[in-house]
DNA sequence: CATACAATGATACATTGATACAATTTGAAA
DNA sequence: TTTCAAATTGTATCAATGTATCATTGTATG
């Protein structure tokens, strides 16, 4: 008995799998069927049941955790968010670069860290992220 | 009230909870509130607190015993260590400020933020700060 | 026909969870 | 005091889960 989802995908319809499985988990949320903290299928679970790839699952679930509706977690599996959470999200991208770094400045004068060994090291830091990406 | 150590984990941050794990632990060591001979919650505790596998705040303490910053012993706990030398407490310092320099760059670009706009807001704090202190 | 690009698949990997185990402490009985 | 079983604590191993990367497929587009 591995029919849980009772998804239905259309192969044919020429809408990519992944957005297909998106729209059904989003009418799920909105209709009731899915609610807040229940636990999604794993990938590999969902991607049996609909015949396809589980990283064409995990594409979806990817997409919904970015929208702040689900949450996946690596090792645990994946659960649906609060509504409040999708606004606290939307609240936090409120939230400036200024904000962050102030916040980042703050907390190391806190652990006693100078201004100037804080500089010093967020620009090394910087710089070897720069390095990497530019070296891949 | 089993509210003992007031962690506060992010399980959307992206960053590891074993990490996040580490990185508070550091971060009191080094902001003076966890000192050596202070005993950690055992790994059943602190994982019933944070709501997360007691194997995952064992890799935690795993990742700092082997840096010499605590000890864990089998039957006994968990202890913080008393740095070797300055060295040590440097080295200590030093990766503090670093893990603190990668929450501020990876939650900037959580939000969406290239690298080169987050540099670029850092330095222009830091300037203004610099600005201030002298001016005053 | 060739090329570019989006969607999907294959594979290796990192993180977390479940379970059994070993070392140490504790406490009661002898 | 000694002994020993039970409880407590960290360790080791493997399974389960999502992630990252690249290859393959199919489909427009020139």
């Amino acid at each position: 008995m591995s029919e849980r989802t009772g998804f239905q995908l259309d192969f044919r319809s020429g809408e990519p799998i992944y957005e297909q499985i998106v729209d059904e988990i989003r009418r799920r949320i909105t209709g009731g069927q899915l609610r807040p903290g229940d636990q999604l299928p794993t990938v590999r679970q969902m991607a049996l049941e609909l015949r396809v790839n589980f990283n064409t699952v995990a594409r979806a679930y990817r997409i919904l955790d970015e929208a702040g509706i689900i949450s996946t977690q690596q090792g645990r599996g994946t659960y649906i968010l609060e509504a409040d959470d999708a606004q606290a999200m939307q609240r936090l991208r409120a939230v400036t670069l200024e904000d962050l770094a102030e916040d980042f400045v703050r907390e190391a004068k806190r652990l006693g860290f100078s201004l100037a060994e804080t500089e010093q090291m967020f620009c090394n830091l910087v710089n070897r992220l720069k390095k990497d990406s530019g070296s891949s």
